[in-house]
DNA sequence: GCTCAGGGTCTCG
DNA sequence: CGAGACCCTGAG
């Protein structure tokens, strides 16, 4: 176990965030959550005001940290807002334990062409079924609830993010019982492209790209048009001045901007603010609504 | 039952 | 360019 106090982090914003689908609260005492990414796999709860993981310090270092974003200055993005701006306040005042986490490429990918025209619960049922069937199952660590109040380490199983060739080899029929809809096809095209020392060779060189290139690479392939893009560049890249427009930022950009969001003022870090807002759209709690369920 | 929307993209005119 | 089609499912 590793301990670490983090500031501007809240893991069930995190989970809520819209950004990953494999971050979830368990259903268990002690308020700990799972979180799977690529082949790794942890889980954190807090403990008054540091946060403990199921890893030990080497691999929080050399994974954790960086996707979490550790480095990065939130408190000085938060700073940067408009005085004047009174829905980016309380958006941020709101969601502010979200960050942008620095999520595998390929995951990303994968999962955000399934988010297209689709809805949250939905996407987080295709990416958990895409896993248990086709992903390498391996050991991990987990964290439990002692009867003193402390946690514990615990083994557990769980299943790694699947591999291009493995996605390749379940075909569209091995794909059917994700009901992916349309995007299954979408799906296979890209698993079947990754697989090839040419789109082994286009990944590497996403990776190197800056926003612009990247962006222009990822609408090259198909099922992946300038949302999608963007989600890739900001999540799977962490190119955070993209700033991807979908149904909900376009409703929020419509009633709360109407002569236009200030993209200049925050460029080169627009995509955070984008997360603060995606966040309070879905998250905040109207009078007599109920908290929406992962 | 029915309609509608959900972190859009493709195809066709 | 713009309009429609598109798989699927839960909410109203």
């Amino acid at each position: 176990m590793y301990r670490i106090q983090i500031n501007h982090m809240d893991l069930d914003q995190i989970a809520r965030s819209g950004q990953c689908f494999r971050f979830e609260r368990k259903n268990q005492p002690g308020d700990i959550f799972s979180i799977a990414a690529a082949e790794y796999y942890v889980e954190a709860a807090k403990e008054e005001d540091t946060f403990l993981f199921s890893c030990t310090e080497e691999e929080f270092h050399q994974v954790w940290a960086g996707y979490f974003d550790l480095e990065a200055d939130y408190g000085g993005y938060k700073s940067h807002v408009a005085s004047d701006d009174t829905y980016l306040k309380e958006a941020v005042k709101w969601g502010w334990g979200v960050r942008i986490l620095q999520q595998d490429l390929w995951e990303i990918l994968i999962t955000f062409i399934i988010s297209q025209n689709n809805n949250i619960s939905r996407i987080r049922n295709s990416v958990s079924k895409l896993c248990t069937l086709f992903g390498e199952e391996k050991k991990g660590k987990g964290l439990v609830l002692l009867d003193d109040g402390s946690y514990g380490e615990e083994e557990c199983i769980y299943h790694a993010f699947p591999s291009p060739e493995s996605i390749k080899a379940a075909g569209l029929t091995g794909l059917a019982p994700l009901s992916l809809g349309y995007r299954d096809k979408y799906i296979l095209s890209a698993s079947e492209f990754a697989s090839e020392p040419e789109g082994k060779a286009w990944l590497m060189e996403l990776l190197e790209a800056d926003y612009k290139k990247a962006h222009e690479m990822l609408l090259s392939q198909y099922g992946i048009g300038k949302k999608v893009a963007d989600c890739v560049c900001l999540f799977g890249l962490h190119h955070v001045g993209a700033f991807p427009i979908d149904t909900h930022v376009k409703q929020i950009l419509e009633s709360h901007y109407p002569q236009g969001f200030p993209l200049e003022r925050y460029q080169g870090y627009a995509g955070i603010l984008q997360q603060y807002m995606f966040y309070y759209k879905l998250n905040h709690v109207k009078t007599g609504e109920s908290v929406p369920s992962l």
